[in-house]
RNA sequence: GGGCGGUUAGCUCAGCGGUUAGAGCGUCCCGCUUACACCGGGAAGGUCCGCGGUUCAAAUCCGUGACCGCCCACCA
């Protein structure tokens, strides 16, 4: 302890002076923690991945409400003697960082496209080892205590491996699939996209009602829809079966207008009569709908559009518009050749892409897609606890359960090629001749130009013999090798000694917004892929806590990207990381997001300064007891000393020294309770009570007489008492 | 169209079957008592959204209505 003590806790020097020896001296490797005279299965184990950022910039508070909560129970569970590991590393978070990238670009008047594919690529990385580094120096100040010397990046040569193993055994299997679908096609990202990457927005919007003329006859068709540039790529138009009013007119054509094309009349019962006319259009080449229409009726599917949603040369004269002028220009001519009946008001759902906010065009495209049927199935059970209470992952707040199981149960494919450059690229090669798609021979990776590459490459064609094989250039949604995370990162798919000891892992914490994305998938990937014969071996976490997202005062979510994030380390500045972290400890409750407000920061300032304070007086204190009492700090810190608390003290207030230890010990098991059920705001609350309101307010003032007393008899135990009693507390506020 | 939350003190929120409903901040009085004014002592302040029900007992459980918010969904 240094001679003079500030009177005011100055967190800022202590705090980083910490946060880098920890760092430094890798204090946190798993390897130091648990119960040395324990070995093999007899060693508790406590172990959890931190879900990895993105390397889109820097962490906001709220990767910082979430490492709190995982840091509290990593701590805690690491004083309980368990081996503890807690598992970093970083998401190289495909389309996210490919647009962060892009958008640094564009200031300096560059496209991608300008730089050709490896330049791009290599500029991406220089910005990954920049965030990347941002971010953890960001987790080490934060106190973060995760075993540095594990950690991972999504694009480790290591990874890759586990990556290419997964896409090739799930390939094998046929779960993995390629084929011509309908997606979700950002034309800003110039990729497709998943069906979780929407985001549907209601907008006002108009219903077009445009006359098609019946072939051979005076009557008109009058069909509504809200996007009539698209119906330069109709095939068909359609009624429903029963529908008397048309019924005379199905079998007949229609002239397509404008594009003077005769489409069929068909019937089908997807066509909802009380909407609209009760006649639709039917664009199966960008429409999910009308694709499923045309599958069943044998419909030609015209795309009409181009990657950047600009119409095509099968769109006649429109060739070369945007899409919305299309529109425009579409509307005006129907008008002109009176075929527009009428135009009503009508709002709508648009999709946006998740990331750069472009009007999302569904569209037909050959991409891979996952089989999920089958995968879900097997993650439903292991929710539900159908494979036993061994092998069931408990999802807390219970009603995320149920959100869960209702995703499983309406699962779609999942289409996990994305048209990037960033990424992990397809292990398959295209066979020039013969177009066959041949996959890489192998997982193994090889490093080219510092990363990796796989190595598998096939030489020569099965089929045809040819030698011309190209590597396919698409790469995989960046959600693929998160899947994968909880073992990828332990060394899968080797028999490695950290995957034994660490997998499946004890816990997940994660926000609610990526249940989907990401705990979803790491459920049903890791069931179908991780080692182990039975499920509970192969679930990637017994436990799944989704935690509460911090918005800003406004209500706002946080992202980076975005630009609403909060900086952690500039509050820090302000605060103390203490402070935030019980700040944001003490405002976790489940099942409700945060609003940000500058109250409770310093409210819990105030906690810190106080805790540092009656540490404070303690010392200061035992200092003038030397000289008095002769006491000294060797006689009351040692552990044995500390563990035969509470002592007896001569005279009056024995009844208080006994009272603290009681109310410390249910303290202990309330803060353990509650760390046990997620309840972080409730254990903050607890010791916030006892350290404050009983500690400081009573037993302190209670016992100063006693401290200060020339009797060693009382002098001694009380101190002894105050001692063990502040060292439990403070053991018990660890975790914060 | 489905589903999930929320509505409690001036503000932000906890509590979710059991004595006079809590916290932080704010407000008002009183205190420089040898750790702390980022403090201490005290006080004011609440038909726990409305209505109906279950119960010996309800902010807490059930039903219903209202108003906010979020998620999912292929009605053109």
């Amino acid at each position: 302890m240094p001679q003079e003590i500030p009177k005011a806790y100055e967190p800022q020097e202590i705090e980083e002076h910490w946060a880098k020896a920890w760092y430094e001296e890798n204090l946190f490797r798993a390897e130091n923690s648990g119960n040395p005279k324990l070995a093999g299965d007899a060693q508790p184990r406590f172990s959890i991945a931190l879900p990895p950022p993105n390397v889109t910039g820097s962490i906001h508070i709220g990767h910082m409400l979430e490492h709190t909560q995982i840091d509290m129970l990593v701590r805690w569970h690491r004083m309980r003697g368990e081996r503890t590991l807690w598992l970093p590393g970083m998401d190289h978070a495909g389309i996210a960082t490919q647009f962060v990238v892009e958008r640094m670009l564009a200031a300096e008047g560059v496209r991608r496209q300008d730089l050709g594919r490896e330049e791009f690529e290599r500029r991406v990385w220089r910005w990954k080892a920049e965030s990347g580094g941002v971010i953890k120096q960001q987790m080490i100040r934060l106190g973060a205590s995760c075993d540095w010397t594990r950690e991972k990046f999504t694009l480790d040569p290591a990874l890759y491996r586990s990556v290419l193993e997964a896409f090739l055994r799930l390939h094998r299997e046929g779960l993995i699939y390629r084929g011509r679908y309908m997606v979700n096609w950002c034309p800003r990202c110039q990729t497709a996209i998943s069906d979780l990457e929407v985001v549907h927005n209601e907008r006002a919007g108009n219903l077009w009602h445009i006359r098609y003329p019946v072939a051979d006859s005076k009557e008109f068709l009058v069909v509504a829809t809200t996007r009539p540039e698209t119906m330069l790529g109709d095939t068909a138009v359609a009624v429903h079966p029963e529908d008397e009013r048309y019924a005379h007119l199905v079998g007949k054509k229609v002239m397509l207008p404008l594009m003077n094309r005769e489409i069929p009349v068909i019937a089908d019962s997807y066509v909802d009569r009380e909407f609209g006319t009760g006649v639709v259009k039917i664009t199966p080449a960008h429409d999910p709908n009308d694709f499923e229409v045309g599958k069943r009726h044998n419909l030609p599917e015209i795309d009409v559009m181009t990657d950047d949603a600009h119409l095509n040369a099968d769109a006649g004269k429109y060739a070369g518009l945007e899409r919305f002028v299309a529109r425009g220009r579409v509307i005006a001519d129907l008008e002109a050749l009176g075929l527009m009946e009428k135009i009503t008001e009508h709002t709508h759902n648009v999709g946006t892409c998740d990331r750069c906010k472009a009007i999302v065009e569904p569209r037909l495209s050959t991409q891979w897609f996952m089989k999920m049927k089958p995968l879900a199935d097997e993650a439903k059970k292991a929710v539900t606890g159908e494979f036993g209470p061994a092998a069931e992952i408990e999802v807390v707040p219970d009603n995320q359960r149920t959100i869960l199981l209702q995703w499983f149960e309406n699962i779609r494919d999942w289409c996990i090629s994305r048209q990037l450059w960033w990424g992990h690229r397809i292990p398959i090669w295209h066979c020039a001749g013969c177009k066959e798609m041949i996959p890489a021979t192998s997982s193994d990776v090889e490093i080219v130009d510092g990363h990796a590459r796989a190595a598998g490459i096939p030489a020569k064609c099965p089929k045809c013999g040819s030698e011309k094989l190209a590597q396919d250039k698409d790469v995989l949604d960046t959600w693929f090798s998160s899947a994968l995370w909880p073992f990828s990162t332990l060394g899968w798919p080797d028999d490695s000694e950290d995957l034994r000891t660490f997998y499946p892992t004890s816990l997940l914490i994660s926000g609610y917004d990526i249940l989907f994305f990401w705990d979803a998938r790491m459920i049903m990937v890791g069931l179908h892929l991780a080692p182990g014969a039975s499920e509970k071996d192969r679930i990637p976490f017994r436990r799944l806590y989704l935690h509460s997202l911090v918005r800003t005062a406004e209500g706002a979510k946080m992202s980076k990207t975005k630009g609403t994030g909060v900086d952690p380390l500039q509050l820090t500045q302000q605060y103390g990381t203490d402070a935030l972290r019980y700040m944001l400890a003490s405002m976790a409750a489940p099942g409700t997001d945060i609003a940000l407000t500058e109250d409770r920061i310093l409210g819990a300032r105030a906690f810190a300064n106080k805790i540092w304070n009656a540490a404070r007086f303690l010392f200061m204190n035992l200092e003038k007891a030397e000289a008095s009492s002769g006491i000294t700090l060797e006689e009351l810190a040692a552990p044995e000393i500390r563990s035969a608390a509470p002592y007896a003290v001569k005279g009056e207030g024995e009844l208080v020294h006994r009272w603290i230890f009681s109310r410390l010990a249910a303290t202990s098991a309330e803060v353990s309770k509650a760390l046990d059920e997620f309840r972080f705001h409730e254990a903050c609350q607890t010791i916030y009570h006892f350290f404050w309101g009983d500690f400081c307010d009573w037993y302190i003032e209670w016992v100063k007489p006693q401290l200060s007393s020339t009797d060693r008899d009382v002098a001694v135990p009380a101190w002894r008492n105050i001692f063990a009693v502040l060292d439990t507390a403070l053991r018990v506020l660890h975790p914060v």
